[in-house]
DNA sequence: GACGGTTCCGTAAACGTTTTTGGTGCCTGT
DNA sequence: ACAGGCACCAAAAACGTTTACGGAACCGTC
């Protein structure tokens, strides 16, 4: 005998009452329940979550997806760690529980997702790096999965996300720089089909135009998202004849390539070429000279996401009367010493 | 009518048979179990978890929890990322999937896995950064889930743990040193209770007796695991009396940290203090000068943490006959220029 | 032609919960 | 004394699977 019949065996009381008992109903006696709650602290009684499960068609978790494949993530978990506590505050009021779904480089991210959603894990989920289209949200519509993404997308439909202000970014990178005085202004952007990317470097285009700079096709370069793209950028800009006196960065990691390549040319960022950063992070605050670039709040965001997914979920709507959450993200410029001129 | 129900009914069968044919029984025959996976590929049916965990007693997930409150993770670039890969891929074959539990910061890490324990979201799992003394452990081996430690412990009992080899990168750093020419020589511990911290520091002093160094207590420096901990590491050292001339790291970003106090004082590493920093990553392998550290595979880390959790669940256990795996993962030595004299 | 063996499949129980339904006993007001 | 209401609880159904059991059909053998 086990679990909640148990403890009803040992109390001489029903199953259903145990049951009612626990789940703070209003239909038993006080007396009772004392009696079941204290027993069921002693006998270290914890619901079985698959029979839970079967029954009310929840899990009482959510998912938040994550890609290793992905090189935008497998180079730095210091985000996702900060965001998933944020993520974690939220949810722990409702009782409810995260788990991150690791999806292996190898396998194709819509097919796992889809996995996941069919084994019905979670009631909810969050996923990131969405890409330019992308058919995980199109899945989750059609099962009618409660979720946000943490990206926007080109895949049309309404649905809820959180994305990083990378327009903003870009646009008030170029600002800075051309108040500075520089005209030819190189723009990093990712190889791959990563929303993000567009984003960017629409923000760059329009800030050009705003301030009337020619639009230099090849002043836009694409990398890899890694400190290896970067040392790629460093070494392509390096390389050109009519080279850019200024850089603007779509990603944390790439500030250190791009620092390197300047450092083995026996060149220096700020003073032989402006760079202006992505992410505040661990890293970037103890490079020297100090990088200009961005800071957000990950425990914010996270909450932020976890907030959005409680508002589209039905059963948890009413206390987070948010209506269906499109929101862009600021983020804080902190001026270094990266983009003297 | 749905899932199983739904599938057997279309095609005019019970759903014991549809069952046995998806689960690859014999007792089927092989144009019935064709017509099954046709259908069910057709309708997109994926087994409810729920229904099966409860009727089989168990969850085909393995956790990997990790601690967002210890700052050795929140700091950790690309680490666990680089794990989960390689469990993964061992799981997957065994049709097992790894979901991440992430412990927030504000709870108790024993009762965060207790409460996972209790919920039977998983059948087994892997837990990281374990202390001197672990009661998650005691947790573990008391509900006899199957589990495998990254870390070493000294909490009583057998158990399978995978660690890295702080002992061995201690002595190996002091060997360095020491050959080099130096005699004072600083390592940085941990200030909390991390067990790994207690490896190093006896790998640490066992090199010294080697040697015939004395062992001088104020080189033992205590700091947090992270980028300031590094930054405050330096400035402790340089504001010594009697400073040493090179000094040891147990964790990849203190490196960081002490690079920057010493540019700040103008100080160069390798020239002015000699560093041997601990795991190369992304971070270190753009640093100038290049940082003496010690590399590992990620990947292949995973897939022996996955292995040997394998080797210790009943089900999965011929597949793996590694007995109980207690093992210490090498370390393989980098040089750079951070150690010069 | 009875019989044992094999191959395939249907039936039903079981897993641990939650929730609906119904019922018992008690109290209250008339 | 009796109808009605209330507070509490027992019983049983339901969730979607897997699997033990038994039986039907077919085969070959003496």
């Amino acid at each position: 005998m086990k679990g909640i019949r148990r403890l009803a065996q040992d109390l001489n009381i029903s199953i259903g009452t145990v049951s009612r008992a626990l789940n703070g109903r209003t239909d038993v006696s006080e007396d009772t329940r004392r009696r079941v709650l204290e027993a069921a602290a002693a006998m270290g009684y914890v619901p079985n979550q698959a029979g839970r499960s079967l029954r009310q068609g929840n899990t009482n978790a959510i998912g938040f997806m994550i890609e290793l494949g992905a090189d935008i993530n497998s180079n730095s978990d210091t985000f996702f760690m900060g965001v998933f506590d944020g993520v974690q505050s939220v949810l722990t009021r409702h009782h409810l529980d995260l788990v991150a779904l690791p999806c292996p480089t190898d396998e194709d991210p819509s097919a796992y997702l889809q996995r996941m959603i069919g084994r019905r894990l979670v009631d909810g989920l969050i996923i990131s790096a969405t890409h330019r289209k992308d058919s995980r949200i199109d899945l989750l519509t059609k099962a009618r999965i409660p979720f946000v993404a943490l990206g926007r997308s080109m895949t049309t439909g309404d649905y809820p996300w959180i994305d990083l202000d990378f327009d903003g970014v870009a646009r008030r990178g170029v600002d800075r720089l051309v108040a500075a005085g520089h005209s030819r202004i190189a723009a990093a952007v990712p190889s791959n089909d990563i929303n993000l990317g567009f984003v960017f470097l629409d923000g760059y285009k329009a800030a050009l135009k705003r301030h009337g700079l020619p639009l230099d096709p090849s002043l836009i370069m694409r990398v890899p998202s890694s400190e290896l793209g970067g040392y790629q950028l460093g070494h392509d800009i390096l390389s050109m004849k009519d080279r850019p006196t200024a850089v603007i960065l779509n990603y944390e990691l790439l500030a250190l390539g791009i620092y390197r390549q300047l450092a083995e040319a026996g060149l220096q960022p700020g003073r032989d070429l402006a760079i202006i950063g992505f992410r505040e992070n661990p890293v970037s605050r103890f490079m020297s000279p100090r990088l200009t670039c961005f800071r957000l709040s990950l425990r914010d965001l996270g909450i932020a996401l976890g907030e959005s997914l409680l508002a589209s979920m039905p059963a948890y709507a009413d206390a987070y009367p948010l209506g269906m959450v499109q929101r862009i993200w600021p983020m804080e410029l902190i001026p270094g010493e990266s983009d003297r001129v």
